[in-house]
Formats: C-alpha cells, structure tokens, sequence
DNA sequence: TTTATATCGGTATGTCAATAGCGATATTTT
DNA sequence: AAAATATCGCTATTGACATACCGATATAAA
C-alpha cells in the first residue's frame, strides 16, 4: 500500500542507503586497484565492519545485476554508484564566507574524488574581497548572481557566522542555486525545490558529549 | 543482536531528540536574552520551522515540568538540555592531526557555547611540531599518553589523513579516552565502550548531490 | 555429468521515531 | 465564581528502515 506513488521519482533510493555510498565506493574504488574484477557484498560488508545483508541490499539498489558466487561487476558497480551520487560529471559550486572554516575547505584537497570544485569564493567583508586563497579568488558578494548563472552553478557552500546565514542563504536561492551545503547552525528557510544539507558540529558534539558524560 | 544490552540507563533519550537540543537550546537562549521568563513548545516549534508536537516532546524529555498556558520555566529548561547534553562541565579534549581541517577547528570559537575546551594538539610531522596554532601548542605523538592521563581527558577529535586514523584512534584509546569526534573517512575499529562520531564531509555531499542531479 | 556451495534477489518481520489525536489542567477573562 | 482557552502530556497510528529468512542460480568441485 505504499507503492502507490512511483511516478515522479524514477528511483527512490533510501536516505541511507545514500549516505553509505561513498563509504563503498571507497571500498571498491581500493578492491578495484587491487585488481579485483569482480564485488562481493559479503567482502565488502566484512571489510567495512557492516551487516552483509544490509550491504547486499544497498549494492542490489544500484541497478547493476549480480552473479552467483562471483559477485557485482567491479567496474559496472563503480559506475553506477558515482553516478547515483552524481559524482560522475563534474560539479562546480560556490563558497560563501571565507572565515576559518571557509579557507579551510577551500585548501581541502578531499573533493577531488567527488569531482567537486569550488569555482569561487564571495565575502562580504573588504579586507577579504580581492585576495587569493588556495588559488581561488575572493569576489564580493555583489557579483554572486551574474557568477552563478555565467557558470550555471547549482551548489552553494555556506560558511558564514549564523547571523548571517539566513540572509546569505537567500542570496544563494535568488542566483538560481539549487543546493545549499550549509556549515552554519541556523535552520535555513528555503523555498521548495531548494535543498539544504546542514553539517552542524553541534549537532554532532551534541551525540558525543551526552554519551560521554551520562556514561560516568 | 548487539542490541540486547538495556543497561541501566536512567533515561533513554532518543538519538535524534539530543541532537535537536543543541538547536532548541540556542532558541531557548535567545528567548531568555530577549526577557522570557517561560518557554512555550509552541512558540519554540514556530521559530524553528519544526512540528510543535514534536517540539512538546523533546522538551517534556528534558524533565522539567512545563505548566499549562506558561510554557516551561525557561531557566529551568536551560539547564536541564545543557545538563543533557553534558555542556554544563567544562571538556578538555586533544586535538590529533593539524592540517587545514585541524587548524580550522583549533581555530574556531563556536565550541565555548558547548564548554569545549582543546587543551593540546599533536601531529606527527616534525614541521608542525612545537609551533603554535591559535595558541595551542602543537606536540609530539609521544606526549599523548601522558598528557590525556594527567589532564583525564575523555574527548579526542580525529583529523588525521585517512591513511592515519585508524592508527590513530588506537592511540587515542589505549591513552584512555571516552569518545571520538571522527573526522577522518575511516570506519574506526574501536573497543565496547568507547563512542565514535563521525562527521563525514562525503557523506553529508552525498546526499546534496544526489537530489541535485537526480532532479534534472 | 552430477553434486555442492557461495552469492544474489525477493519477502516477511521487528523496531524506532515521527505524526496525529485527545484528555487534563492551570491561567485568564467575564 | 464560572467559563473560555492555551498548553502540557499521554496513547495510538503510521511509516521508514534494519534485520531475518528463504528461494533461485551460476560456478566450482567431484
């Protein structure tokens, strides 16, 4: 009965499952330079510390057939997992507020394996405006509309101090972005079709901490 | 079957609702800069954009009674979430790994809201070793041990190269610590009892990039 | 060729959190 | 003092995901 809705989405792929992607894909990515040819879920669930079944699960959503007693494809199942993860084509994004956090992820090295690239960095603040961090020039955040749509840009970086975020975040949308990576602790509101995926320390501290102090 | 063990844990709080406290408990903050002397579900759930049902009943988990047409003391409720959450001691955590990502975070301020402290840094590259970044000083591995006994720290915050982490988070827990705020792409391999959590940037990307090519 | 086995693929069950609805109660208003 | 109302707090329903089970099949071994 809950299968009623499969039209406007030609997959729905579990949050999840989504979110364990990359860890295969890093596994695979290994297994393949190793010279395997051919995945086994329960390989990769045993090297990775996951359920086996889960892990068949999540490998069968992909899409590619698998075989009896030899496994998934090595390079079939790559490709269809980078692409899942829209990590095959090359995604140029924009990068708001370049305070700590913000140069930090502009020196990362690390998205290179997700084909991301930061295009440019925007800061509303004159001392910044004009330099150039890790190779990437600072623009003022009056030529963030006419960037974004030049280059066609959909992902957008938040790095800015919470008050700020919300007013930044709507800059974002009205440049026409499409996703918004959003570092800050403020709960952006966005209108629909625009995605926020938040990265709150907080939050995440907040896991932590409570365990660690209701454990004595 | 790993989940059979319901210690005796005073109170069960759901994941999801601590790591919603640290949001709540900014708003709450607020309100009581701006005078309120109670806090009502209601209007905390219309601040935030959040479900006010589900807003009455994290709150309600933090203990306190709330009176009907007041809201909750908001002192009271203060306390109690930051109690939760362990914020109401000061933590001293060791910071392993000074790269960009490192550097950021011993330079980031936002972490006196949650009384976190980093009161040393290692790194293993004789380069950075016995400078100091955002005035901490940057020590040898070999100091680890001794300096996480004799200052009892629980927390170690992990931002090594992968290639690093695993090896790593075994020094961190043979020195004794709590839990470990992962930075790293590795799945760390840790005893019972110590507490991984993991910030992922892959993962958090995972899930934007998905939604933005799947929408075209 | 026949048998054994490892692995895939689907179905069923259980658990946890989000949502919805409803009664209880204290404050405010008349 | 009585009525109206806003808010808390409990219980039931729904839904999503993880887990468990079982059959199907291709490869390898005998």
């Amino acid at each position: 009965m809950n299968k009623k809705n499969q039209l406007p989405k030609p997959f729905a792929l579990p949050l999840p499952t989504i979110r364990r992607y990359p860890v295969y894909l890093r596994c695979i990515n290994e297994m393949i330079a190793a010279g395997e040819t051919h995945i086994s879920s329960a390989v990769v669930a045993e090297k990775l510390g996951l359920d086996d079944v889960l892990t068949r699960k999540d490998l069968a959503m992909a899409g590619v057939p698998g075989k009896p007693r030899r496994g998934y494809p090595a390079m079939e199942l790559q490709a269809a997992i980078t692409a899942a993860l829209g990590w095959d084509d090359s995604t140029d994004a924009v990068l708001i507020g370049v305070g700590s956090l913000g140069n930090a992820l502009l020196g990362y090295s690390g998205f290179k394996e997700q084909n991301l690239s930061i295009a440019a960095a925007f800061d509303a603040s004159p001392k910044i405006v004009g330099k150039t961090m890790h190779g990437v020039k600072v623009l003022p955040m009056e030529e963030l509309p006419r960037l974004v749509k030049r280059l066609k840009i959909r992902l957008g970086i938040l790095t800015v101090p919470n008050a700020a975020g919300q007013s930044c975040a709507d800059k974002l949308v009205a440049a026409g972005i499409r996703g918004i990576w959003n570092f800050t602790s403020v709960r952006l509101a966005v209108p629909e079709g625009v995605i926020v995926q938040n990265v709150d320390l907080a939050q995440s501290l907040a896991v932590l901490s409570h365990a660690i102090s209701a454990k004595r």
